[in-house]
DNA sequence: ACGCTGTTTCGAGAACCGTCAAACTAGAGG
DNA sequence: CCTCTAGTTTGACGGTTCTCGAAACAGCGT
């Protein structure tokens, strides 16, 4: 719980827009598995509910899916590892708030630069 | 070559950032492919080769990584089946260019629409 | 102390993914 | 027509992921 995330923000920060110059190998392999952990329905479903209120308790997560408890859980560790979200325990309940500089730094690398004006036919 | 994409651009482009309100289920379905071409090291990383130039060839991108052609082209059939990428052939050569409109609309997707004013301890 | 509810961890099976070599297609140039 | 180069498709192998039920763990209430 509140374990520390195994992608380290900071290594993203440094990126500029993925349109704007070549991301280095070594970016790519701390960036990619934020955007394979949004890969999934369900964790996107998830991604956007922790994000679209300041904090939510996985009871409320759980009944929106026809899954089991436990696959809740482990889709809620992928973004956990992701460093898209962080979560504490209260009680009886657990509750999941959007890591925000992380998730504001992934979509900043998909910014686009310019219009790229290339009437595409 | 060409092809159209398997995911509806459009179906993309009504969505508001995933942070603003719950996305529904059957978007998430459409949506998260997208996400999860962009999850691996070796395809962000040609994203971001491709995005970062108007266009460019199979030839320029294929030396980049150490990795066999068919699996270069596996991967770039992945984005064009996200609908990120389109290509078409001139002569002997394959050319590559993002599809901006898919492109921008996932990065929107991804847009934090108030600055969430939780200061996270 | 005991049971009850909510959540995570464990173990296993099925489906999916990344990779390569080999075979195939498309065009250029003799 | 033949051959050469550039890319894609096919088929297969090994590793990863998604899902579940069972079990373990964490607090609360009695």
């Amino acid at each position: 719980m509140s374990k520390q995330p195994v992608v380290d923000p900071d290594l993203v920060a440094c990126c500029p827009p993925i349109a704007t110059r070549r991301l280095e190998a070594n970016q790519a392999e701390v960036i990619a598995p934020m955007f394979r952990a949004l890969g999934d329905p369900v964790r996107l479903r998830l991604m956007s509910m922790i994000a679209s209120v300041p904090e939510i308790c996985v009871c409320d997560l759980t009944p929106e899916f026809a899954l089991s408890g436990p696959t809740i859980s482990h889709h809620l560790k992928v973004l956990r590892d992701a460093g898209l979200v962080e979560s504490d325990r209260r009680g009886t309940w657990v509750w999941y708030r959007v890591r925000a500089d992380a998730f504001r730094q992934l979509g900043a690398l998909l910014r686009v630069p310019a219009p790229t004006a290339e009437a595409s036919a």
